[in-house]
RNA sequence: GGGCCUGUAGCUCAGCUGGUUAGAGCACACGCUUGAUAAGCGUGGGGUCGGUAGUUCGAAUCUACCCAGGCCCA
């Protein structure tokens, strides 16, 4: 018997079922960088509007993670999207490369040959540090499939980065927005140096913990009296319980909660002031009875009122704070602006002096009594003798907790405050214009970004933007030799953005101080014209703050403000923050219109990833089991505005979802194999019925995708394709059309039409799909007939005109119909299928029963029906209307075509035809063939 | 402890301003197909909508509290 399959329009295709991802991507973005498909891109949109987002600099250290590769994807996805869509969208990636992570590790690279290098060269080796893990980055990111300018990044290293820095702050030094001021920081007593939160270490480490009364002041008493009568005609005193006796000598108030309830207790007569709750723990510790209490308050009753210092001349005031708590001591902290982070908070609320009297080596100076000369350390007992011998403590005792040590020395760690750099966020409405920028001008995504930061800007302190280490932008301050007076003044600034333009800003620590300060500048103090330079760097958060000053004035098809920043929740402290400070200070407003933030990549039970639990996936072994694709798909899928959950499981459906995606589109190419769409296009009015529905289908679903780009909405575009792809496309049309495809007449009328939609429909979805899987739709495109573009990602999305001639709702109506009554041929044909009675539906033949619309709707169809339900014969029966629909289903009847595989009643006894069906028998190549 | 946010089938997501038996795709089971074949088609099982208490004629949808989790602070 001849093999008829020879004779049958079998698909074929180049474009295979197994994706190969491993090779193919690389392939691909080897040849996208040959071919300049980024600089086609750039050159193809030229004129278009713009839309450009400013990437945010990911840290120049250590190998990317799936927060940065979800983070960078994201960013591909707006910008190729926006492309696709008629954009100028460029994309520009940046690194952020000074500061304390680098340091630290080329610190421990280097080992003991660090005391040997010179600051310039030590920060030569971080600029070399940085370099290489931007390469390496850079070279992951590609990989990902992410398109941009990655030959000429933004580095906040480079010479003009950093003049662009020392400019943005130089704007807020000439309208007087910085200020030198003092703030206490972890400081080793032992290396006599400023400690970072990252060189702390914390050990445990026994202190001793003292309880000592302050008296209340005695102008004090009458103000007391009129808030509390029940303290009239008393001695009071309040008791405040430290692990840091040396600070006692810094003491400057007295800290209680608003709301707690405090108790004034009766000890000989004076009444003591003790968080009620504490009471017996503080009772039981220190040996004091104190019973009931004579009266009892809430603290906020106590604001500002003076106590006395218990060993000094001077007064301690009573503040609110709400770090209060009752966990241990007395309920009332004794507070030093000077010596600690939450004091220091509470001495700028109250005005209070940010007092430490010590020098580098944590020695007193010689204006503290009693105390001058001493070390902290040996000063902890004798402020304990001094407090005993003015009968000012209670007790002391010895106290084990954590507490911070250096990581280099290991000696205990001590708060002090010391000299920085300040930017006022009071100082030209920075703040009031920072919130109403917020509240107006930008567009938060999702909408609750805008209560996150602006909670973080109303309630921020002062910005500290001095750091005292090496790698990164000087702050090009000079102190007066003579008196010592510190100048920060906007003609320094810009001579050193100058110099820095040139030789980099490590010229700060190279080249003669002379250079750096302008003509006739002069001490406003001493009046004196000698200086020496300071040593402190900017906070970095100024340096990637400052980007869109040092990157989108400067580069081509780039704006100031940027359209839109895309980065993590956590940047709402981070990079949005600083940015829209920095905006503020040099031109008045937000340097983005749009906010866009991701929550973070958490394991498949929604818990943070980390190492030491072993619950990490890197993308990197994404990338090599199973490619980038997947980790696109994957990103397109999930609903990014919360914590994204990434694990086994969830790789192994998006890698299903991928194939599904690849093979049915496969197919559709495939069909496609003989099919010139120059000459074989149908005109839409010939086409078949089901090839317009397809169109249709098609078009509506092409507008929800590219209406889910334009809103950011991933998920939303997937679900769109995916219904398309896997329902309409694989489940119905192909499978109700392939007999038509594989059987008819290869240049037949009929399949042609089919050909065209599904030439239309491949097409499209390779456009619609690009953005997501930027290298299988490539490889499609390169797959599909017919001449077109380079490259898929130089096209525009089917949108608007091109859609118009196939949006058809009539169409779209009456074939969810027909559908539903195939759907109910598809469960009356499985019954018979589980009895046996049937096997492949092409074995059975199927009665309808039905009256109405209905009926009409199936006769106006009945040549198409069994067609449509993948049966060999249907027979239509008439019954009353509004009775319900039957169907019944039996064994097909005549014979089975040998070709087509349906039974008919009569196939050619022709020997050259024998056990063909005339249809068969029509569509056999004339001569010669087969 | 505070600010912001999240919790719908095994997985990823729909479910509009509260209103018929909570949906889709994948996964799973069973069957069919072997002319999309390391594919395709069909049918089916599976959810106390994190929990509790309220508001309401009626709540996955509103309120309060609780639990679990995330980011940022302290």
């Amino acid at each position: 018997m001849a093999d008829w399959k020879d004779t049958c329009n079998l698909p074929r295709t180049a474009f295979s079922m197994k994706a190969n991802l491993q090779t193919a991507e690389p392939e691909a973005i080897a040849r996208w960088e040959a071919m300049d498909l980024y600089g086609q891109i750039r050159q193809a949109r030229a004129g278009a509007p713009m839309y450009l987002l400013h990437d945010g600099p990911p840290y120049a250290n250590g190998e990317i993670h799936i927060g940065t590769a979800l983070n960078k994807i994201l960013k591909d996805l707006v910008v190729k999207s926006h492309n696709m869509a008629g954009f100028d969208a460029p994309y520009l990636p940046g690194w952020d490369c000074h500061g304390l992570p680098i340091e630290l590790k080329v610190d421990r690279e280097l080992g003991p040959k660090k005391k040997t290098l010179s600051t310039a060269d030590f920060r030569r080796e971080c600029r070399a540090y940085a370099e290489k893990y931007l390469d390496i980055q850079r070279r992951d990111f590609k990989r990902l499939g992410i398109l941009g300018l990655w030959d000429d990044p933004y580095k906040t290293m480079a010479f003009r980065y950093q003049a662009s820095i020392v400019r943005a702050l130089g704007k807020f030094v000439a309208q007087d927005m910085v200020y030198k001021g003092k703030k206490p920081v972890h400081w080793c007593t032992h290396c006599r140096t400023a400690l970072a939160e990252a060189e702390v270490e914390y050990e445990a480490h026994v202190s001793p913990s003292i309880y000592v009364e302050f008296p209340l002041a005695d102008s004090a008493h009458a103000d007391l009296a009129a808030r509390v009568p029940a303290f009239a005609g008393r001695q009071v005193s309040v008791l405040i319980w430290t692990t840091t006796p040396w600070t006692i000598p810094s003491n400057l108030a007295v800290a209680f909660h608003p709301n707690y309830v405090y108790g004034a207790y009766d000890v000989n007569g004076t009444a003591v002031i003790i968080a009620r709750d504490l009471a017996e723990a503080v009772a039981s510790r220190t040996g004091h009875s104190l019973g009931e209490p004579v009266v009892t308050f809430e603290g906020a009753v106590m604001d500002r009122l003076t106590f006395r210092h218990p060993l000094y001349e001077r007064d301690s005031l009573a503040i609110l704070a709400d770090y209060v708590t009752l966990e241990a001591g007395t309920g009332i902290v004794h507070t030093a602006p000077g010596h600690g982070a939450d004091d220091y908070q509470s001495g700028v609320r109250y005005g209070l002096d940010i007092y430490a009297p010590l020098d580098a080596g944590g020695h007193f100076n010689d204006t503290v009594e009693l105390f001058a000369g001493l070390q902290v350390w040996q000063a902890n007992p004798k402020v304990a003798e001094a407090l005993t011998a003015r009968g000012r403590l209670w007790t002391q005792e010895e106290y084990h907790h954590q507490y911070p040590h250096c990581w280099r020395c290991h000696h205990p760690v001590i708060f002090l405050a010391t000299a920085q750099w300040f930017i006022a966020m009071e100082s030209h409405q920075l703040r009031a214009r920072a919130l109403e920028e917020i509240r107006g001008r930008v567009r938060w995504i999702p909408s609750w970004g805008q209560a996150r930061i602006e909670g973080m800007i109303a309630n921020r302190p002062d910005w500290c933007i001095s750091r005292q280490r090496a790698w990164g932008v000087p702050i090009p301050a000079v102190d007066c030799t003579a008196c010592g007076h510190a100048l920060l003044t906007a003609a320094l600034v810009e001579q050193a953005a100058t110099v820095f333009d040139t030789y980099g800003a490590d010229a700060w620590y190279e080249r003669p101080v002379g250079e750096f300060i302008p003509q006739g500048l002069a001490c406003p103090s001493c009046g004196g014209t000698h200086f020496e330079r300071e040593h402190n760097i900017l906070d970095v958060w100024f340096d990637s703050g400052s980007s869109h000053e040092a990157v989108l004035p400067f580069r081509e098809h780039h704006h100031w403000p940027a359209d839109i920043y895309l980065e993590g929740s956590d940047q709402h402290r981070g990079w949005f923050h600083s940015s829209l400070l920095v905006g503020i200070g040099t031109r008045g407003r937000a340097p983005f219109n749009q906010v866009l933030t991701h929550g973070f990549v958490v394991d498949e039970d929604g818990r943070k990833m980390s190492k030491s639990v072993g619950n990490t996936v890197a993308p990197q072994d994404v990338i090599r089991q199973s490619g980038a694709e997947i980790l696109r798909l994957w990103v397109s899928m999930v609903d990014y505005r919360e914590d994204i959950r990434l694990g086994k499981e969830i790789l192994a459906r998006t890698v299903e979802a991928y194939r599904k995606f690849r093979n049915v589109l496969r197919v559709l190419v495939a069909n496609l194999f003989d099919f010139n769409p120059a000459t074989d296009l149908v005109p839409v009015d010939d086409m078949l019925d089901i090839d317009r529905w397809a169109l249709a289908t098609y078009a509506a679903a092409a507008e929800r995708i590219v209406q889910a780009y334009d809103d950011y909405d991933y998920p939303a575009m997937y679900q769109a394709a995916n219904t398309l792809i896997t329902t309409d496309i694989s489940a119905f049309y192909v499978d109700v059309t392939k007999d038509r495809m594989y059987t008819v007449g290869a240049a037949s009328t009929a399949r042609r039409s089919g050909q065209t939609a599904m030439y239309l429909i491949v097409e499209g979805l390779s456009r619609l799909l690009a953005p997501i899987l930027s290298v299988t739709m490539d490889e499609l495109w390169r797959a599909l007939p017919g001449g077109r573009l380079p490259s898929v990602h130089l096209a525009l999305f089917p949108m608007g005109d091109e859609l118009a001639p196939w949006r058809d709702a009539d169409r779209l109506a009456r074939w969810a119909r027909l559908r539903a009554v195939r759907d109910e041929v598809n469960l009356a044909l499985e019954q018979r299928r589980q009895e046996q009675l049937i096997k492949a539906n092409l074995s059975a033949q199927v009665v309808v029963r039905t009256g109405g619309d209905d009926l009409a709707l199936l006769d106006a169809h009945r040549d198409f029906l069994p067609t449509l339900f993948g049966v060999s014969a249907v027979t239509l029966h008439a019954v009353a209307d509004g009775q319900t629909r039957e169907i019944d289903v039996q064994k097909a009847e005549g014979h089975k075509c040998e070709r087509c595989w349906r039974y008919v009643p009569e196939v050619s006894t022709v020997e050259a035809t024998a056990g063909l069906c005339p249809r068969c028998v029509d569509a056999l190549p004339v001569a010669g063939a087969a």
